[in-house]
DNA sequence: TTCAATAGTCCCATATTTCCGAACTATTGA
DNA sequence: TCAATAGTTCGGAAATATGGGACTATTGAA
């Protein structure tokens, strides 16, 4: 079983929403996620459907970490949801600013 | 004789802008050029006044190769301003989303 | 119940990037 | 001309990212 640990709102950082955000493909991810409201992993993915499992699964893990996106398990997908709350209340209006200019 | 080449405005990229500013002492540097008008590197250094030249002069030319500092040579020092007016024709009000959130 | 399929994680070897000491360059001032 | 200053560049070690393959959990069907 393996069980995720999400940061507290608290402990989410600038530097590292930056960080996880500073890769086109996760950047992509993201904005897929809050168009589409919650999905999963595999289908949120980036253009390329023929990118790798294990990479995929990084890409989400950093995503994770860095307290931008919350994962919860469905069966036998993982569904995964932006933490706007979260984002907006500790940086507000930084997500709005950086995927506003994310390319379409 | 060292020519520093910077990109065109329409060649700064967004994962590339974020790429550089996740790191707290790029966030820290950029913060501090924009505080102060323009400035040299070591003094507009992050806090620590301890860092190695190679690491701090490393971090001014990612900061430079994202297209978020200008770098011109006055004397011995070099001189760096941020590229605002760039930046914000590019990225509207993603400097001042960002640097709003970095920690004073 | 058992089996195959699906969705994703974890491990680990390789590839890439970052860090920083040391040697080097350019400029100024004595 | 020489020393000092400010910064770059080189190169090896340390840290991090990538992705193949084996593994786990869940579901749906035989």
């Amino acid at each position: 079983m393996v069980q995720f640990v999400h940061p507290a709102r608290d402990d989410i950082t600038l530097a590292g929403v930056l960080a996880a955000l500073a890769d086109p493909m996760r950047l992509q991810i993201v904005r897929s996620l809050l168009q589409e409201g919650d999905c999963l992993s595999c289908t949120a993915a980036a253009p390329c459907p023929d990118i790798p499992k294990s990479t995929l699964s990084n890409h989400f893990r950093v995503l994770r970490d860095a307290g931008l996106i919350q994962t919860t398990k469905k069966g036998v997908e993982h569904r995964n949801v932006v933490r706007e709350a979260d984002i907006n209340a500790r940086f507000p209006g930084l997500l709005k600013a950086i995927l506003k200019h994310a390319n379409a």
